[in-house]
Formats: structure tokens, C-alpha cells, sequence
DNA sequence: TGACAAAATTGGAACGTTCCAATTATCTTG
DNA sequence: CAAGATAATTGGAACGTTCCAATTTTGTCA
């Protein structure tokens, strides 16, 4: 059954008008009569009309195609996955329909997906661009005049928006919890050197330290890779030392959950004996045990955020880049521990 | 720059030959010479030309347009976005490329997204269908010869292909263990009484108990939201009870969690003073405290099925609808506590 | 080399829409 | 009611590709 498909002229044809009396109720124009609007409408209902935006597409300009294509590195994350509702929710409303890609951090699936995605004519992009993105990758989609918002990782010497949360602002708060709790001897673990979220949140950390006059230890910069089985290995190192910290800010939650079982491992209790803060605010952090105190940023907030200013630059017509940062906020738990000095005054009076 | 596009004419001029030939070459036919194939590719990378697959899907068959759309009730419930991740890497390794939209339970939702997708020519859906979707809302789709393959949840009376979980089996394993564990007053709680899922896992739990030679009491099964608070809810109306359960199957690991926040509520352990099983094995199970005893259902390999199934069906041209049901396991964990006789032993002797 | 087959290439129509310029219908108003 | 203004409608070209039938080129062999 109704194997071919019907377009604008059978609509036509059935309501006795033209096929461009159609085409302008379909686009809603003020130009045609009430009436004849009624009838085609009812017509267009009752024939089971689908219309067929490729084709409109082929007329119109590139930037109408309703479609955008959102990009991540990660999407079993789950702050991935809530960023990609949060633009699901805004895109949708404004009737757009959106791609989705998961690139599993492969810069040749990235490429690939991209270049799907213009072929398909993409009216604009959200990009969180895998490890070793580089702007020569994201040059083509420019140069053709499709708007891309970068979001939670920059690519540096892209001339494209971005909406990072502030990860210098976010660090630099956990820090002051810590050292307003008594502690000083404070580490940084874990996250990858080169990338540019893991200079920021450091950067965050030392400029803290200083702020409050304490000195930076590079020692107590320890990398790993950005995951728990990461954290286990930073917390490892940091506890050879021969003057051990007494806390640790980590780059995001997962590492902060590896330091967790790390500092327990050695019959160590977070919360109780070492304090640790995580970055994100993944959903598990507050059912953890102890619950993560960590920094919170909104990944659906973000998402709404990247969509509106996405579609803002399509309606524009032009796309000057703009570098958003969304605030963050600390959310106390229970593994940063309570006060140091009523500890020491316990375990050494 | 480079503000009009490329197209195949361009590329035609440029290399000398027709347009014809070079669609030829896009296709990578036989029917071109090979030493014409190598100049016409070339001019393609220098040209930078990009594919129109709009103008191409117009011609074409509608079944051609490399695009499926997947569309899921809840993206934010880490279930699905791994079923997302699952469809989207045997789709991408195809060359489609996915419409993804969350319908957050709405059935207008869901019926404006299936429309838009529609409209941009989808070649096929894999939908986890919003509550209360009837099986009218597929029809269209279905008579227009696209086709869908329900996950998760079925929608009774559509002729479309589904691939679910065996809520039947793993609902009945989870009994069994927990009888094995010496419990015979088991609760069943949480989950909307009206949807398939529910019926099916209630089934499984009735008839796990006949064949143990237990009874099956009405009082013990305890509809709710299934979240969270629902499961709050449950656990509260099952502990009023004059006999009490000493063990309780949940609709899902959210219920399940609830169901502890509950028992810790009337001052009782969680795997300890009552045993409780969820459904789904979230990413929380595991590291909740205490480790939640769930039927794993690998979300991402669901995704991978259905996703091979859809493509499947495209390929053939047609679509006779197929119903998969998807092996579970029981993961045994803490919340399910030791043998009960051993309690009893330490209590009552 | 001539005749035929096979290989390679080609122009034009078609897909379903939008847009423009042009036409026709309807309304105002002196 | 004529005539100008405004409202409503319309045919045809265009968008970038694929497909078909036809044509040209190349190859084979007696």
C-alpha cells in the first residue's frame, strides 16, 4: 500500500490550486486566503502528506536544514549524556532535529562523523573534539560557513565559539575549602599534562596556593590518566613522598574515586585521614561512599547554553566567535573530611 | 569565501568530463576508467567538494539516505545512553548517521520528533516507545514502508519488529536465588502496573514462586513510580504489612535504591535485615553501598543488536516484524545478604 | 583494415521543493 | 462604475544529484 509517496502537486491537484498556493501554506505565509489555507491544510491531512525537507533543502540556503550535529568524545559519561539532553531539549523546541556522535576519543572517527554530517548539509555543529583535535580539523567547516561551538575542551587556533565551564575558578575554590579546613600540604592528581582543561585547573590550584600564601609544590602535581584506575596510580605516588599531603583536589570525579580506593588500600579512610575533592559532579558522586565532595557544573545547563548560542549564530547568519565560561559551583560532601585541627587535636593531645 | 559551493558540474568542468562521470566516480562504479577515476578524484580533494546528500536522496530511493533515527524515553538514565553509544557504533561503521532525540516520557514529544525525523527521510527507527504509545503512532510509519524496531518496550498490536530483555527469566532467576537464600515472604515492588515490562517481570515472579511450591500472596506485589521515590513509597506500604517480606524484588535498580533508602528509614540494613534484588544493573550498582544484587541486561550490546537488526531489515528491502528477546543474567552482589538460615541461626538460637 | 563487440562516456529528464515575476481576483474610492 | 491599489494565485526556472538511453571510444579478430 501506498508505496509512492505524496508531494506537493498531488496536494495541489486534489485541492484544485496551484502547487505554489501549497508551498505557501506550507511555509505559513500571511500571503494566501484564509480559506484556501482551511482546505489545502485539510487536504494535506487527509492525503497523509509528509513534507520533504531535502528536497526544500536543495532550493533554500545550506543554513535552513534544521538539522544540527552534536559531537562527543564520551557519551557512557554520563555528563556527556545530560549535556546532550540539555541541547536535545532547546534544539528540539526550536524545531531542529539533531545528529548525534559518539567519537570514543578516535580523531579519525571524528572526522569521519564530521564529514558525514556536512554532507547531510548541517546547519551548525556542537563539538566536545576528542584528544589531539586540531584546528586544520575544524578549518573546513568554517571556511564554508557553518557555525561550531566548542564545548567543555577548546581547540586551540580554531576560530570557533566556545562554552567551557571555569575550571580556573573551580579549582582554585576547592583549594580555599581545603586550606580554610587546616590543610597545607595539598595535591593535584591526576588528568593528562597537554590538554588545556588540566592547564587551567592547575593554574586554578596554584594560584589558590599562593593567594594564601603557601608554596607550590611541583611535587605535588601528579598526572595520570583521567580515570579511576588513574587516580589509584597518582594516589600511589603522591603517598611516597617523603612529606605526605594530607588532601588531594583531583582533575575530575573518576580519578577522586580511584584515589578514594587507593587511600583505603592502604588502610587509609577518605574523608576521615585524607581529604579528597573531585571536579564534575557526576551523578554517583553523592551516593558514593563517602559521598564526593566535588565541583559541580550543570552539564544539561551547558547544554542549553551551546544550543542557544549555536542557533543564535545561525539565525545570524555569521558566526564571530565567542568565548562563553559558565560558572561553577563547590559542593561540600563528606570526603573532604571536617576541620584538620580538630583531628590533630584528637590524635596528638 | 568559498560562499557557493562545489558541485558535481564544478568538478565535471574542471576534470574535463561530464557530469555523469563523475557521479560515476562518487559511486565508485565499475563502469569508469580507471586512469578517468584517479583525475576526477583528485580534482574532488582540490576543489574541496562535499557531497549533497539531499540533492542525491531526491533521486534516489527513499531507503537510501544513510540516516536512521533512534529515539529514547529517557537519555539521562545511563541505560540508554549505552544503548545510544551500542546503535551508534554498528550505524556509523555502516555510514549512516543518527538522529538521536529524548522524549523524556512524552508521547507529543515523541510524535513531533518521529514527524521531523520523517520529513528528513529517515531510512529507518529504533524507538524505545514513550509510556502510553499506541500502536496508531506507528502506523504511519510502517505503512510507508520505513522500518522500526522497538526497544525495551513494546507497543502491543504494531506490526514492528522489538527487541527486549527477558523480563520473564530474569525476574524468575532473581526469585529463585533469593528463595535458594531462605526466604519465602518476597515482595515485589515498584513499576506502573499497566505496561508490558511490568506484567512480564511479574509473571516471572509469580511463576518462579509456583515452582518452588511457595504461594503467591497479592499483598506482597507493590505498584509505584518506577524511581527512585517510588520505590521509597513501596517499601513503606510492604513493611506496614502484618506479615512482613523479608526479601523484595524491584522493578528496577531505581526502585531498588529506594527501597534501601527506605529500610534505613525504619532502622533497617539493607542486605543485612532484608534482601533486595533490582532489575537493569546500572552503573551505580556496583559501587553503591551496598552493592546492589540486579539482572544485567548489557545495554550496549542491546544497541548493537538492534542496530544490526534495523539495518537488516533496510537491506532487504522489507521488514517482517521480528520479536528478540535479549538473555539476562543475575549478578549476585551485597544487597541480597547471606542465606537467611545463617541469620536465623545467630538470632533465634 | 573492416566489422563487430565491449568499454567508457555523455546529454537530458527527473526527483520535490522554493522563489520570482507575472497574472488574475477583489477591494476602495471618488 | 472606472480605475487604481491591494490581495491572492500561478507557471516556470532553479537547486544538485541519479538514471536511462544513446553515443563515442577502444579493443578484437578474421
Amino acid at each position: 500500500m501506498g508505496k509512492e509517496r505524496v508531494t506537493v502537486i498531488d496536494i495541489a491537484h486534489a485541492a484544485g490550486v496551484s502547487k505554489s498556493t501549497v508551498s505557501l501554506v506550507l511555509q505559513a505565509s500571511p500571503l494566501v486566503n484564509e480559506a484556501t489555507r482551511a482546505k489545502v491544510n485539510a487536504v494535506i491531512r487527509d492525503l497523509g502528506y509528509v513534507y520533504n525537507r531535502g528536497a526544500a533543502n536543495l532550493r533554500q540556503s545550506n543554513s535552513k536544514s534544521k538539522i544540527i550535529g552534536i559531537v562527543v568524545n564520551d557519551l557512557t559519561n554520563s555528563f556527556f549524556a545530560e549535556l546532550a539532553v540539555g541541547v536535545d531539549m532547546v534544539v528540539q523546541s526550536a524545531g531542529y532535529v539533531q545528529f548525534l556522535a559518539n567519537t570514543a576519543e578516535s580523531v579519525d572517527r571524528q572526522r569521519e562523523v564530521i564529514a558525514s554530517m556536512r554532507e547531510h548539509g548541517i546547519s551548525g555543529l556542537i563539538l566536545s573534539p576528542a584528544r589531539g583535535t586540531d584546528a586544520a580539523d575544524l578549518k573546513p567547516l568554517v571556511a564554508s560557513g557553518i557555525p561550531v561551538v566548542n564545548v567543555v575542551r577548546q581547540v586551540s587556533g580554531a576560530k570557533v565559539s566556545s562554552l567551557i565551564s571555569d575550571n580556573h575558578a573551580g579549582m582554585r575554590d576547592a583549594v580555599r575549602h581545603l586550606v580554610g579546613l587546616g590543610h597545607h600540604r595539598i595535591a593535584f592528581l591526576g588528568g593528562f599534562p597537554d590538554t588545556a582543561v588540566f592547564s587551567e585547573r592547575l593554574q586554578g590550584y596554584r594560584d589558590a596556593l599562593s593567594d594564601m600564601d603557601l608554596a607550590v609544590h611541583d611535587e605535588l602535581v601528579v598526572s595520570s590518566a583521567p580515570s579511576r584506575a588513574g587516580g589509584v596510580a597518582a594516589i600511589e605516588r603522591a603517598l611516597l613522598l617523603r612529606e605526605r599531603p594530607t588532601a588531594a583536589v583531583c582533575f575530575n570525579d573518576a580519578v577522586a574515586f580511584g584515589v578514594c580506593d587507593g587511600l583505603r588500600a592502604h588502610r587509609l579512610d577518605p574523608g576521615e585521614d585524607f581529604a579528597v575533592i573531585g571536579f564534575d559532579d557526576v551523578i554517583e558522586a553523592q551516593t558514593a561512599v563517602p559521598a564526593l565532595t566535588t565541583i559541580s557544573v550543570d552539564p544539561q545547563g551547558m547544554g542549553r547554553r551551546a544550543a542557544q548560542l549555536l542557533l543564535k549564530q545561525i539565525n545570524a547568519g555569521r558566526a564571530d566567535a565567542e568565548a562563553i565560561v559558565s560558572s561553577v559551583r563547590l559542593v561540600v560532601r563528606q570526603s573532604c573530611g571536617a576541620a584538620i585541627d580538630k583531628r590533630e587535636r584528637l590524635s596528638l593531645l
